[in-house]
Order: C-alpha cells, then sequence, then structure tokens
DNA sequence: ATCGTCCATCAACTCTAGTTGATCTATGTT
DNA sequence: AACATAGATCAACTAGAGTTGATGGACGAT
C-alpha cells in the first residue's frame, strides 16, 4: 500500500471531476442549475450542434450529474444534486488532514 | 445574454476540477492529504517517473492547489486547503437553485 | 573545481477526448 | 401511410493533454 491507485472512492470523485472539467459540460450544468430542460430547448439556449450537445450530456449523465426523463417527444434532463453533494463531501475529507509538517526527506 | 460563455467564477471552478480530474494527480493530491513532501519521496512513493511527476506538480501548482517551499536542495509541496473550499463554494452554490420545475418547452 | 543529487524543462511521440456531418430510431401529426 | 421533429449514435477527423527520454540548472558535498 502507498504505491496503489486511488481508492474506489477517490475514483467516483474523480469521474465526477472529469465530467464538470468541461467548459461546453459546465454551461450545460450552469443551465440546468436554472431548473430542469428539454433537450431542444438546451440546444438553442447554449447555441449548440445537436449532435455535440447530446454527446455532452451522455457524458453528464454516465458520470451520474443528470436524471432525464420522457416525455412524449422531448426528453427532459435536470441536475442530480446528490452527485454534487458527494463530491463536495469527498473535497472536505481531502484536505481535513494536510496540515502535517513536512516528513523528514531521503 | 444566456448564450454566453461560463462566468469568471466559473471558469475558476473549472481549472480547479480540471487539474483534479487525472488519476495520477488525484494520488499526487491524496498523497499530500497526509501533510507536506518533498518531491524526491513523492517520486518514490507514488512510484513514478521524475519528469512525469514534476509534469502533473505543475500542473497542480498552476491551478492553485499546490503550493511549494524551497530547502537547500530539496521543494516541499503541500496542498493549499483554501483552493479545496473554494471549489466546495462553488459547488454547493452549483445545485441551489436546480429544483426549478420544467420549463416549457418548444 | 568537480562531482552527485534534486528537480524543472524541452522536443518528439502517443493517445484520448471532443468535433463534425450523416444516419437511425422513436414519437407525433396529417 | 407519409411526413416532420426530437434526440441518439456512428465513423472519420482534429486537437490537446499526457508520456518518455534527454538535457540543463541549482545546490550541496568532497
Amino acid at each position: 500500500m502507498g504505491v496503489t491507485s486511488p481508492s474506489m472512492q477517490a475514483e467516483q470523485a474523480r469521474a465526477l471531476l472529469k465530467a464538470l472539467a468541461d467548459p461546453l459540460r459546465l454551461r450545460v450544468i450552469e443551465a440546468l442549475g436554472g431548473g430542469e430542460r428539454c433537450v431542444c430547448d438546451l440546444t438553442t439556449d447554449l447555441d449548440l450542434a445537436q449532435s455535440k450537445l447530446s454527446f455532452h450530456l451522455k457524458v453528464l449523465k454516465e458520470a451520474g450529474l443528470l436524471a432525464d426523463r420522457h416525455e412524449g417527444r422531448w426528453i427532459y434532463y435536470r441536475l442530480r444534486p446528490e452527485a454534487i453533494e458527494q463530491l463536495r463531501d469527498w473535497l472536505a475529507d481531502l484536505s481535513s488532514t494536510c496540515h502535517t509538517p513536512a516528513s523528514p526527506c531521503c
């Protein structure tokens, strides 16, 4: 141990971080911060090519950041605040123990 | 407005997210979660090529997540919890208003 | 002054993530 | 049935981030 890969928890957190770390996806997230929206509205609001938006919505959904809902011909997407909250918790843990003075080196 | 790019705040947050969204950098962050360390220790602890580690330390430092300190021949890196805290705050704002019911579509 | 160690930097390469335009499916309309 | 619209998916392309091995600069020891 010590040389191993990140813990399972960290892997989950990283998936969320990665999904959020894109300017376009962040605009999508911010747009959905205002409430649930259908794809066609997002397309015009954000002025995006349809396939491009679809790609990023998929990334966000697979990361667990979005949920969708079909209604007739339309699909509505919304934020999943639980995912954000989970990430916030992980970040809180991260810096909780970092005030240890330097270990003696080499 | 509405079609514009993310706010200044969001841009900062995104820089942090992007820096964190890499498995190797996350291992570095976790290692530094245990306290300040010099580069040579990190190299052996994480079993990394020196230039690779140096590259990622630079990314993390430029994002504001790490601070460094020179002492003789060695350089010590440590987490900057303020950066983490700033990101947590931004995430908190993000989901605060997303419970609005769907806007009527198209 | 020379040598060894710590670390940053650089150039060349690789690889993954995002873009683009076209096609496909599903649902609703006439 | 034929058509129109919403949205997903696919293949080909592009660009940017990460890797690798070598080189260079700073500092300490002899």
